[in-house]
DNA sequence: AACGCACCCAACCGCCAACAG
DNA sequence: GCTGTTGGCGGTTGGGTGCGT
């Protein structure tokens, strides 16, 4: 049996927000001691609390290299890169944000991106599109009643709502395949990383619009992905895509994707002159995140979603692409 | 001014792993 | 190997605060 440092034995001691002297007392203690031993800190320093809520408020609040204030667009990119290969795992993702620690960043989480991303029709779970009954229902909000004509039947509009709700995810999936295309085609960036092995004859084909490959030659990672070369015809499908997705509902001004009148391109985008498309999670420019999303996994594969990040955008256009009901639609936008 | 609501975040709770005896 | 202790972690709570009505 495991008794926790504050168990009910230890009522008498205080709970709750800490005081002006507490602190003081705690700071105190910890200059001249250090912490080498929490339980038989509270009665050494002075202080009715247990060993374990002293230990909190000194790691998460008092400790003198705490960065408080705002997060900066920067931490909150990484932080989205981060959690997209880590999952919650903050106290991981804090390591790599000096000065903030895993509580903070787990209510940053909480409060703050996990909504920018619902609003995005990103599942914060899993960084994939949303497609559940849910996600549909903030997506018919987004729309708006207007636009649905007919609700004389409520039958009609759900199936109409549905139906846009499908191709809003469809055209989520879009985007991020967009920004993989924006990302190795204009910015020449460290495509290995992102790209890893996967499925780069699917991006090919649809890239140049054609039948998707489903050969089981070997996959290597493809060199026109690594440094594209810009051919007309792929020039040409990359800005008839871009063209398509200027012209979708809720499309991108020049400060990212806009929802709501709240403005998410920081956390999703890099954005080029030439596009500007917010970038995906895995898209991100940023050596450090590249690097971790290796080493991270090398240390510790049962900690992480399925699939990297960049694979999940395939899996998902590998499922989509399969589904015969799409190829025209698809075979329409890409026409 | 009073009230209700939503949001934020510090702090707590419970579980787990590592370690010592 | 077993048991108890400790520290760390992630999930959750609830008090404080701001805002709208």
């Amino acid at each position: 049996m495991v008794r926790s440092p504050c168990s009910p034995g230890a009522s008498a001691l205080k709970k709750g927000p800490w005081t002006p002297d507490e602190d003081e007392k705690l700071i105190d203690y910890i200059k001249r001691n250090g912490h080498e031993n929490w339980k038989a800190l509270p009665m050494l320093a002075g202080l009715n609390r247990c060993g374990k809520s002293c230990r909190l408020r000194w790691t998460n609040y008092l400790r003198p290299d705490i960065k408080r204030g705002k997060f900066s667009e920067e931490e909150e990119r990484v932080i989205v890169n981060l959690h997209s290969a880590l999952g919650n795992k903050w106290s991981r993702i804090a390591n790599h944000l000096p000065g903030r620690t895993d509580n903070e960043i787990k209510n940053f989480w909480n409060t703050h991106i996990r909504k920018k991303l619902l609003q995005m029709g990103i599942d914060p779970n899993t960084h994939k599109p949303r497609t559940d009954l849910s996600h549909f229902l903030n997506l018919s909000q987004l729309l708006g009643a207007a636009q649905f004509g007919n609700i004389a039947s409520p039958w009609n509009n759900f199936l109409k709502l549905q139906a846009e709700a499908t191709q809003l995810a469809n055209i989520q999936l879009l985007r991020n395949l967009l920004q993989m295309m924006n990302t190795n085609t204009l910015t020449n960036i460290e495509s290995n990383s992102l790209l890893g092995s996967q499925n780069p004859h699917q991006f090919r084909g649809l890239v140049n619009g054609t039948t998707i490959s489903n050969t089981n030659e070997p996959t290597t990672i493809s060199q026109d992905l690594v440094n594209p070369p810009v051919t007309p015809q792929v020039h040409n499908d990359f800005q008839a895509i871009s063209k398509l997705w200027a012209s979708c509902e809720g499309g991108f001004g020049p400060e990212g994707l806009n929802i709501n009148g709240d403005t998410l391109s920081s956390s999703y985008g890099i954005q080029t002159e030439q596009n500007p498309l917010p970038a995906l999670v895995s898209a991100s420019t940023s050596p450090v995140t590249s690097i971790d999303y290796q080493t991270e996994r090398k240390g510790d594969p049962s900690n992480y979603s399925t699939g990297t990040p960049t694979s999940t955008i395939f899996e998902a256009w590998e499922k989509l692409i399969d589904d015969d009901n799409y190829s025209s639609y698809w075979n329409d936008i890409l026409e």
